[in-house]
DNA sequence: GACAAATGATACTATTTTGGCATCATTATA
DNA sequence: TATAATGATGCCAAAATAGTATCATTTGTC
């Protein structure tokens, strides 16, 4: 059972890279260097992160990405949500209606507070909790 | 982001239908119909629930499948493992190595500690306690 | 103004996973 | 021997995942 993707992972460590930097903004290019990640589909991340207001873009030479958002308050939560939409163990439904199955319908209130409690640690982990080298 | 597959989740109804059946045993043909769940599919769910010894197969004329353990001891934790294989949030390596970046590792810890957690919460969802309708 | 360095937008592609279906073989009971 | 069951296997279509490729636009610098 995997839950993060790699575009999340990936936008994760971008976000703190970007945070983390002296300036607050970063290229493309500096980052998939320095996160060894392949230029074209951070690229492709880092714009749905533009267009999601996580990151403000700044075009032509010089520009770059930074963080719109102060980082202890963006969760990574936040940046899971934009790829993987909102979290939710089991969606539970037989064409298209709720299961009308009295077990498996106990199940999904199990998995629903599961989930309830899963994404309120993800909400607790921010960009800067990350960054603090312990 | 969703963590139970289809065949998890037809597989939890069905072993939850075969624990709550008088006789202990049910047929594809029959679980199919009752869980309205494709034939096939669920047959081939069952086949891998008889590798994995979860269930046992009784071939021929009134044959069918049963449970091989405790439904009281079975959780939803080890029929998703079986689909799904071990609770991991998030690989996090790079080109088959682990990834070397601080910032992301300190991720992957709290990662592993939310995994812990969620595993050991599926690990108190027994097939039994989904039967009992409250 | 020309050039270079950056993002914007969009479309395409390859691989893997998911969710099945189909078929033939085998077993057991009546 | 017919029938009802599973065993094993291979195939297939759709969706998700993980990218690539290309052209357009913007902006700073010479």
């Amino acid at each position: 059972m995997k839950m993060i993707t790699r575009d999340s992972d990936y936008a994760i460590r971008a976000l703190c890279c970007i945070a983390g930097s002296r300036s607050g903004m970063a290229t493309v290019t500096a980052l998939s260097k320095e996160l060894d990640i392949p230029k074209p589909f951070l690229r492709k991340i880092l714009q749905i992160l533009n267009k999601k207001k996580l990151l403000k873009s700044f075009k032509g030479k010089g520009g770059g990405f930074s963080l719109v958002a102060d980082p202890s308050k963006l969760t990574v939560c936040d940046i899971v949500e934009v790829f993987q939409g909102p979290i939710q163990l089991n969606k539970h439904v037989f064409k298209g209606e709720v299961c009308p199955h009295l077990d498996t319908c106990i199940l999904k209130k199990k998995l629903d507070g599961i989930e309830k409690r899963v994404a309120r640690e993800l909400r607790m982990i921010t960009i800067v909790s990350l960054l603090k080298q312990v």
